[in-house]
DNA sequence: ATTAAAACTGAAACGTGTTTCAATATTGGC
DNA sequence: GCCAATATTGAAACACGTTTCAGTTTTAAT
C-alpha cells in the first residue's frame, strides 16, 4: 500500500514534479534532469509524468517560468532605483544575471530549453520574452508612463543582447560579467553615452 | 589534430560525410540527422564517423562553418554597395537571413546546435562568431579602415540581435521578415535614425 | 615483399527520452 | 453506495546518440 496521498491535487503534484527536476538541474545540469528519476523523486509514474509536461524541454521551459516569477516579485518589492535610464538598466541585468547564473547548472538547462527550437514551446517561451520586455521597460522608465516606441524596442533589443550573451557564457565563450558588460555596452550605444573600452 | 576547417583541405572522407548530414538536415532538420544514416548513406562505420566528429552538434557546426565560407565567399566577390552605414547593414542582413533561413531545417539545425551550450564546441562557435563580426564590419565600413570601439561594439550587439532573432524564428515566435525588422531596428536606434513603427 | 602501426568495419551494447498498455485506483454523478 | 469515466501505475518496448571491441584492411617505412 502506497501513500494516501488524498490531497494529490494536480496543481501539487504538478509543482511536485517541477521542484524534484530544478532541484536535479541545479545539481548536474541538463543531463542530470533524467526524466525516470523526475518521476520516481516526485513519486509519480512517467506517465503521469508525461501527461503534465510533454517533454524534457517542456519542463525546463517551465523551470524557467517560475525564476521569472521571483524575479517579478523581486522587482515589484525592491524596484531598480538608479538616477538614470542607464542607471536603471544596468542595475537591472546586474541584479537579474547574477541571479540567474547563480544556479549555473539550472541556468543552462534552462537556456537550453529555450534555445532548442521546439515549435511545441512557442506560447511558453512568447510569455517569457513578452515578460521579460516588461520588467525591461519598468525598470527602465522612472515613471509608470506609457513607453515609447524607441523605448520598446530597446528593451527588446536589450533583452536580444542579454540572451544570446548568455547562450555564449553557456557554452563557455566567457564569464558573467561579460554578459553584463555586453547588455551595458549596447545600452550606451543606444542611449548616446560614450562608448568605453572592452577588452 | 586535423580538424575539419575548411572545405578545401577537408579530407574526402570528412567532406562526404558532412555533405549527407547536410543533405538529411535540409530534408527534415535536426531529427533527420540520424548517426547511423549519416554513416551508412556517407558509406562509413559509425565509429569511424566518430572519429571525425565528436557528437551531432559538432557535425552541425561544422556544417554552419560551411555556410559561413559559403557567405564570405559571397561578401569578397559581391560586397554591399549601399550610400550609408545603415543602407550597408541592412542589406548585409537581408542577404545573410535570407540567404540562412531559405533552407529552413538546415538553418534550425544548426542554431540548436551552437545554441546547445555544448562546452566542447566554444572553440568552434567562437571562431563563428568572430567571423560573423568581422564579416558584419566589413559590410558597415565603406573603406577598408580600422575600425573605432563603438563600431565593433555595434557589430557584437547587431550580431546578438540577430542570433536571438533567428533562435525566436527557430522556436517559430515570428517569421524570417521579423528577423531583418528586429535588426534594422536595432541599427536605427543605435545610429541614432528615426524610429519605425513595428507591429 | 614484409611487417608493424594505424585506420576501418560490423555488430553489439548501453543510457536515456518517449510511448504504450493492461491492470488498478480514484473520482464525480446518481 | 454504485457505477462509469477518468487517472494512475508499473513495466515493457522503441528510437536514437554514443561507446566499445575483436577482427580485418590499409598504409608506409624498410
Amino acid at each position: 500500500m502506497s501513500e494516501p496521498a488524498k490531497q494529490a491535487d494536480m496543481e501539487d503534484r504538478t509543482r511536485q514534479i517541477l521542484e524534484v527536476a530544478i532541484e536535479l538541474a541545479e545539481e548536474g545540469g541538463f543531463e542530470t534532469v533524467r526524466m525516470r528519476d523526475v518521476a520516481a523523486h516526485a513519486g509519480v509514474a512517467l506517465g503521469t509524468f508525461y501527461k503534465r509536461f510533454r517533454s524534457k524541454e517542456d519542463l525546463l521551459v517551465a523551470a524557467l517560468a517560475l525564476a521569472m516569477e521571483e524575479m517579478e516579485e523581486r522587482m515589484a518589492r525592491r524596484p531598480v532605483e538608479g538616477a538614470s535610464s542607464f542607471d536603471r538598466i544596468s542595475e537591472y541585468f546586474t541584479t537579474a544575471t547574477r541571479r540567474f547564473c547563480a544556479k549555473p547548472n539550472l541556468a543552462r538547462a534552462a537556456l537550453r530549453a529555450v534555445a532548442s527550437g521546439d515549435q511545441a514551446l512557442a506560447e511558453k517561451v512568447w510569455q517569457f520574452h513578452d515578460r521579460t520586455t516588461r520588467l525591461i521597460l519598468t525598470a527602465s522608465l522612472d515613471k509608470d508612463r506609457k513607453p515609447t516606441a524607441a523605448e520598446v524596442q530597446t528593451s527588446v533589443v536589450l533583452q536580444h543582447v542579454w540572451f544570446a550573451s548568455l547562450v555564449g557564457w553557456s557554452g563557455g565563450l566567457h564569464d558573467v560579467e561579460r554578459v553584463i558588460e555586453n547588455v551595458k555596452a549596447a545600452a550606451r550605444l543606444i542611449l548616446g553615452l560614450p562608448v568605453e573600452q572592452t577588452v
